[in-house]
DNA sequence: TTGTAAGCGTTATCAC
DNA sequence: GTGATAACGCTTACAA
């Protein structure tokens, strides 16, 4: 295992001090160095095969260059695309993006507190955050873009998920809808909640109402949502206690729609179904799913605020601040008026 | 922005010279440093709240700790749950993990290798590279890991896709199909190809053949996998020109299924649809996929791999080998007897 | 025009 | 037991 080459051995071969070879190499030889010797260590460099070591780029600058990307589940196809969008943006910006998925283990926040902390990494955004781990990051929170969580005391990207489900009401009601039920994910992340919250005080403006919640107990897992669906189907849709459920989340409204066609419940004709996430699986199954869209492009938006808060010199002294993303409803076939209007 | 504490201020605060604060807080203090000094070494570095320099320890070590993870695709769900899968085994050997997409530009090679010769990255894993990307990618071959693709000049870990296309042709000519089409993925990938290639030469034996074609343009769209299936079923299912079609991916499998019910093309009655991955849709769709399992254990397997190859001093002297992991035929609902058999 | 030397924050080898 | 001191590979005043 040859050693590689550092500037050391270039200038040593072109003859020149190894300071002379940084000047060269980071093009700040402008009428300093003679165009003979610039060309001399370049060739050098090029024979030995150098190449400038970014740790110790790194630990000069005081800078890594790579901040965090956090999760609850990567192999949930949204955060995938929020993966790609917001490592385009850190791309652009010279940086690289790691992943940490916080619905594995819940040490994640003191590994994440950790390393940037000891100037592995540059920053983080964190999608999601219970209380607890927001909490646990405040002693990093200049560093932090927090997605859908967080109170004032941190930077945050927010999807307008109150209106979301503010449409959400609007096109059942306007529907004819009036008993609503909720296929809720189980997990202990706000933007969950909210999004039910928020619905039943828009759906009670309209006469509506949440008729009742039923949860999967596996966080977003197809073979857990189609047993809570077949149970959220046999309590409250066969006897038409509810005519629409709205979904946590596309893969349980896709797990919904499943289940309906094998018990013969018409979807829509006796039951509406409305998901959340716009995913390519509301695209899929059939009905194609009414659902919000949650645009994946708050991964570029939060990444570029993230490497603005870090880059800037003025960390500390700035206010963290709020950035608010519009979601819309995308109408399709999962949705219609109930079998009779009440 | 106030500067983080270093071990040179620990030092001062406790009262005692650098290295040993070094020595206490890395455990290395046995019989060397009296309790006392200790105790008061530990309490000056809480009390400034002391995190060592990573970037400076790296330096010193030559190694990173950081490894990547190169796939066609993000958002295509096999590669997140391979990204979890070595996510995990790199975090049990204190690695982290970063991620490129080799799907878009395709600068990512010269990018790759600039960074693990820049001492940014430990090495690689790099998925299906096509043999350009793999030449490019020569110079640092000696910290990566190619899967599913590669020659004997790299380390390799390789699906025994060959078996995989033995069980499908297996499965369908023992239900009888004799006339079977192929729905491929439009990507200059291997892996793709051998899977064709294999099935063919499989079918062959059991005196079938693959009687067309037919590529998507776009990677692994839903959108574009609906259009070419539609323009597959038109052209080959609906006069009953091949009685069973096998997909490059469960999403290919999962639009020719869903193009089907939309066109009143049974399946698996009038056709048999046979995909790859053993992804969700695969059991999403009805009726449920027969897929080719590919194991996303291969993505721990890769990375124990990886990290075992740039952590052994004789990287150089070792000679690349090839790890061969199986694949299984999931039966299920989407593949049956052709309508008459020949 | 070029070279010397002082950091950046560690770890580790030795004298004391 | 403890503390200089020399790496690690680079950037950048500053001296020559």
């Amino acid at each position: 295992m040859e050693r590689p080459a550092t500037s050391i051995d270039v200038a040593r071969m072109a003859g020149v001090s190894q300071s002379t070879v940084s000047l060269v190499l980071r093009r700040k030889d402008e009428g300093r160095v003679t165009p003979e010797t610039a060309a001399r260590v370049r060739a050098a460099a090029r024979t030995l095969d150098y190449e400038p070591n970014a740790v110790a780029l790194n630990l000069k600058r005081g800078r890594a260059d790579v901040v965090a990307l956090v999760v609850p589940t990567v192999t949930q196809p949204y955060f995938a695309s929020v993966l790609v969008e917001a490592e385009k943006e850190a791309r652009g910006a010279g940086c690289d993006v790691i992943l940490f998925d916080s619905g594995g283990d819940d040490g994640w926040t003191s590994r994440l507190a950790r390393m940037v902390r000891s100037r592995q990494l540059d920053g983080a955004i964190v999608w999601a955050p219970t209380d607890t781990e927001a909490a646990a990051l405040a002693s990093i929170r200049d560093r932090l873009v927090l997605v859908e969580a967080g109170s004032d005391q941190f930077n945050r990207i927010d999807l307008q998920i109150e209106h979301g489900a503010e449409l959400v009401a609007e096109h059942l009601a306007g529907l004819g809808h009036r008993r609503v039920g909720y296929f809720a994910v189980h997990s202990p992340r706000e933007t969950y909640l909210r999004r039910r919250q928020a619905l039943g005080d828009y759906l009670v403006k309209h006469n509506g109402v949440i008729v009742e919640a039923c949860s999967t107990e596996a966080a977003l897992d197809l073979d857990a949502a189609e047993l809570a669906a077949g149970t959220l189907v046999d309590a409250f849709a066969v006897d038409g206690s509810v005519t629409a459920v709205v979904c946590d989340d596309d893969l349980l409204a896709a797990a919904l729609v499943t289940v309906c066609a094998e018990r013969d419940v018409a979807v829509p004709g006796r039951l509406s179904v409305v998901g959340y996430g716009d995913l390519t699986i509301s695209r899929l199954v059939r009905p194609q799913l009414t659902t919000v869209n949650l645009p994946a492009a708050v991964g570029s938006l939060a990444m570029r605020r993230l490497i603005d808060a870090v880059r800037s010199r003025s960390r500390r002294t700035r206010k963290p601040d709020l950035i608010s993303v519009p979601v819309t409803l995308v109408e399709r076939a999962s949705s219609a008026a109930p079998p009779e209007v009440n």
